[in-house]
RNA sequence: GCGCCCGUAGCUCAGCCCGGAUAGAGUGUUGGCCUCCGAAGCCAAAGGUCACAGGUUCAAAUCCUGUCGGGCGCGCCA
């Protein structure tokens, strides 16, 4: 609708250009908005104010000129006004609007698809949280943000790859291996001290008993030849850091190499499934887990050092970041010899870029957005276009239990965990809760009012009138009644009350998808779904709207309206995530 | 110190990108509605210097500058 009145418009605007109203060397971009207000119409044009001064007329006149030029028998406009400093205000017939119904019962889930992506191929990769260990609270609305934008973008006709970057090398894997092979030596019956910089989890028991049912005493050694001659860890006075990788160390020579990658490999294994299956129960599936293991760093290094853009210092390899807009220079290979990082992100955006997607999305945590800069450089320096990168921040989620602060930290045992979340408050909530709020916005996750089924959850809000829908039918079945819809009867329908606010409700849901997939906001959706909701649930709660009702007419019409009401709820709760019950 | 995000009703937040008509929701508070298709619901009332100060504009919550307050980031960590 919004799309046919723009073109109108536009043909408005150089009609009156050809006639010399208004100068040829103006050009304008035509803005038409949803009104607030009924009386003011359905449509708003504010291009008599915004042109005015350039063609030097008063804007209530020039906005006359422009009603002259749309078209008077037009079967969905019912009226043109001209309004207040120089608005055109445009109001639909309601013929049109029944349009909409008709459109939603016949292309039923379909309704709301957009042309906007023109097919064009996005990548959005999210959450790609380390393989050390279970996910957390925090990764869940990195989980939930991803899943449900990349839902937006396939309803908005984008191809849409998701991925998940498994961080499978380097320390931090490397501390994982040794922290399992040291509770399976405890498992043994040595007596090891734990190191205070190693994973700490339960989950590293369990893996570690694992292998130990596995393979037996196989990988055992005495603990006092694990740790002779290791430096001391910092609560004897030392560094974490060195007594850790010198236990690292220390793990790969007693164990060699083939039983180090035994225990590594059982570590990430066990890790990356139970992830995997954590996402899979949130309703969270990728297209593909991108190996880091996989990636050819050294090649784009390499290629970064045959354009120049490299230089050695202090025993290690710099990438001249600053000369594409970095704040400084930062480090590829350190003078231990170990790439960065960084130098693997490189390797992975570089790779990324090679599969040709249009688009690439990432998904990031908050605290990693000084690294958009650095990473940005090294693709102008490799040569690829770096707008096709976008990369989302999503902020910190903090968790309260009605009024309390629940501590993140992993020793609290408290909430740590996206599966205890998900079990606590279900996959509805948590889904709903996470992308209710902007993502750039801080989080304040409220257990409480997520498990409440009161009033005052906004998910059930949502879900009650799918399955308030439901049981009307259900309804109309046990009194062996039917429902035919039909076009013509739609017009029993009221014009100005409560079933026209529906209509008008309904026939936004394709332009919510659209600047909601443009803003990459799938929080505008949430709020549309409440307003449907409410729409419905004050005309479902009228007593003068009452739907199995003996005339038939208009008990069909009703039932065809609230058919389309349920018809997009179960949309738009589809792409967020979250299930649209029958019965609750 | 520099960079990014945020500041709107008691509380949690939309609206800001792209300036427009009386700034919206939920929750909380107060009052009303079940012989009637689901009360996990509906209706009504009260509640605002849009952090502050300038600027641009016919018009600013929205754009620009500055100030204040909160969060985060600025490693040869991942």
């Amino acid at each position: 609708m919004k799309q046919y009145l723009h073109k109108l418009f536009t043909q408005a605007f150089t009609q009156l250009q050809a006639q010399g109203d208004i100068p040829q060397d103006v050009s304008v971009e035509i803005h038409l908005e949803r009104t607030r207000e009924v009386r003011y119409g359905d449509f708003a044009c504010n291009i008599a104010l915004v042109l005015a001064k350039a063609v030097g007329m008063r804007p209530r006149d020039l906005a006359a000129r422009f009603v002259e030029q749309l078209p008077s028998n037009d079967p969905s406009i019912a009226k043109v006004e001209i309004a207040g400093p120089g608005f055109i205000n445009i109001f639909l017939t309601s013929q049109a609007y029944h349009a909409v119904i008709d459109e939603i019962l016949t292309t039923k889930a379909v309704y709301g698809r957009s042309q906007l992506g023109a097919g064009k191929s996005v990548m959005i990769e999210f959450v790609s949280a380390n393989p050390t260990g279970p996910l957390h609270v925090g990764h869940g609305r990195g989980a939930a943000y991803g899943a449900a934008l990349a839902n937006l973008l396939i309803v908005a006709g984008f191809k849409v790859h998701k991925e998940y970057y498994v961080n499978d090398a380097g320390r931090q894997m490397d501390i994982l291996a040794t922290s399992i092979w040291l509770r399976y030596l405890e498992l043994c019956g040595e007596t090891v001290t734990f190191p205070s910089n190693a994973y700490q989890g339960d989950y590293v028991w369990d893996i570690a008993a694992s292998l130990h049912r596995q393979h037996g005493d196989a990988l055992r050694h005495s603990s006092a030849k694990v740790f002779e001659n290791i430096p001391a860890d910092v609560d004897q006075g030392g560094d974490k850091e060195q007594h850790i990788d010198a236990l690292i160390e220390r793990s790969q020579q007693l164990l060699g190499e083939v039983s180090y990658q035994l225990v590594f490999q059982k570590g990430l294994e066990i890790i990356l499934d139970d992830i995997r299956r954590d996402l899979e129960q949130f309703g969270v599936v990728y297209d593909q887990w991108f190996l880091e293991s996989s990636l050819l760093v050294q090649t784009a290094i390499d290629e970064l050092k045959a354009a120049g853009h490299t230089y050695e210092r202090d025993g290690a390899l710099w990438f001249r970041s600053s000369e594409f807009g970095d704040e400084k220079d930062r480090v590829l290979v350190r003078d231990n010899g170990q790439f960065t990082y960084f130098a693997s992100d490189i390797a992975y955006h570089k790779n990324k870029f090679e599969r040709g997607f249009d688009h690439l999305i990432n998904i990031w945590g908050a605290d990693h957005h000084g690294y958009v800069a650095r990473v940005k450089a090294a693709l102008m320096a490799l040569g690829a276009d770096a707008e096709r990168l976008k990369v989302l921040l999503v902020q910190f989620a903090t968790l309260y239990r009605g009024k309390e602060r629940l501590s993140m930290s992993t020793r609290s045992g408290e909430f740590v965990t996206l599966r205890e979340l998900r079990e606590e408050v279900g996959t509805d909530a948590a889904r709903f809760f996470y992308i209710q709020r902007k993502s750039e916005q801080h989080l304040n996750f409220d257990l409480e009012l997520a498990k409440s089924q009161k009033n005052d959850n906004p998910v059930y809000y949502i879900q009650y009138a799918h399955a308030r829908i439901s049981s009307v039918f259900r309804l109309l079945q046990e009194k062996g009644l039917t429902w035919e819809h039909n076009s013509a009867m739609l017009s029993r329908l009221d014009t100005d009350g409560r079933e026209q606010a529906l209509l008008l409700k309904l026939s936004r849901y394709p332009e919510v998808i659209e600047t909601a997939a443009q803003a990459y906001e799938p929080h505008q959706l949430t709020y549309y779904l409440l307003d449907l909701a409410q729409n419905f649930h004050t005309f479902y709660d009228n007593k003068q709207h009452k739907v199995l009702i003996e005339d038939q007419e208009l008990r069909n019409a009703r039932l065809s309206l609230i058919a389309a009401v349920q018809q997009v709820l179960r949309n738009g709760l589809t792409i967020i995530g979250v299930s649209a019950p029958e019965v609750m």
